[in-house]
DNA sequence: TATTGTTATACTCTATAACTATA
DNA sequence: TATAGTTATAGAGTATAACAATA
C-alpha cells in the first residue's frame, strides 16, 4: 500500500495502447520476412523448446488450437517447422524448428530488437532494465 | 546501447500478453457496473476533459469513429454523458460527463485499481513506480 | 470413453463506403 | 466543397461445435 496518489491511466489501457503500437511497429518487419504475427509467435516458442502437441503450443501462446492449424500448415509447407506424428502415440504431432525456421526467426528477431531499441532508448538504462524485468515477471507469474 | 545480452520475450508479446490478462481482470468489474470496455474508455477520457467532437474522442482512445456511435447512444440513454449540438456549429456534438457518469466512473475505477494492486504488489515499491512511469511515458510519447 | 487433431460454421469485432446535415 | 455525424455493408479475426483417428 503506497500512500501516493496515483494519477495515471488504467493499467490495461496503457498496456494495450503500447502493445498495439509495438505490434504495428513489428508488422512491416514480419511482412518483409513474409510471416504472420502468429507464425512468428510459433517460431519463437519452438525455438525455446520443441513441443509434443499442438494443443500445448496453442496454450503457451494464448491462442485457440483451431486457429493455429492454418498457421502450422503454412510454416510446414515452407519448410520452417517439423511436424511429424509421434510413433509412440500417433494422435500427437511432434513439433520443432527446422534450420531454415531457426534462421528466419533469428533474422526477424534481430530486426525487431533494433526497432524496440528506438522506443526503449527513451528510458535511462536503469529504468529500462527495471521496466523490462517487471514486465516479464508480471506476465509470466500471472497471465 | 547496453552491452548486456537480452534474453527475454519480444516487447510486443509481453505487452499484449499482460494487457489481455488485465482486460480479463477488468471485465467482471465493468460487467458488474453494466458497462463495456469502450464505454469505460469514453468515460475515462471525458472525465479528464470534455470534448468538442466525437471524431476527436475516437482518436484519443484509438477507436474508429463509427464504432463509437452505439457506445455513445447507450451512455447517453443511461444518462451518463451529455451530448448536445454546439449552437455555434450544429454539426458537432459537445460531449461531457453527467454527475451520474462521473460517479459510475469513479466507482468502477476504484475497484479496478484494487484489482491492479493485487498484480502490482508483486513488485517492490520502487520497481512498481518505475514500471508505471515508464509504461505511461512510452505510451504517451510514441503511440 | 477420452484425447489429438481437423474441418465447418457461426459469431463478434472492426473497417469501408455511402448518406444526411450543416458550414 | 468540405466536415461532423450516422447508417449499412462487408471483411477479418475468433470461437464453437461437430467430426475422424487413435488410445
Amino acid at each position: 500500500m503506497s500512500g501516493e496518489a496515483e494519477d495515471r491511466p488504467d493499467l490495461a489501457a496503457m498496456l494495450m495502447r503500447l502493445g498495439r503500437h509495438m505490434v504495428a511497429v513489428e508488422q512491416p518487419i514480419l511482412a518483409a520476412h513474409d510471416i504472420s504475427m502468429w507464425g512468428y509467435a510459433v517460431l519463437t516458442v519452438l525455438r525455446d523448446e520443441p513441443m509434443r502437441t499442438q494443443t500445448a503450443l496453442a496454450r503457451s501462446i494464448g491462442a485457440d488450437k483451431t486457429r493455429l492449424i492454418p498457421v502450422l500448415d503454412e510454416l510446414q509447407k515452407r519448410g520452417l517447422i517439423e511436424r511429424e506424428p509421434d510413433p509412440a502415440d500417433r494422435r500427437v504431432r511432434l513439433l520443432g524448428l527446422t534450420p531454415a525456421g531457426r534462421a528466419l526467426h533469428q533474422a526477424a528477431q534481430t530486426e525487431i530488437r533494433e526497432a524496440e531499441a528506438v522506443l526503449l532508448d527513451q528510458l535511462p538504462a536503469g529504468d529500462r532494465r527495471t521496466f523490462l524485468r517487471a514486465l516479464e515477471k508480471l506476465g509470466t507469474e500471472s497471465a
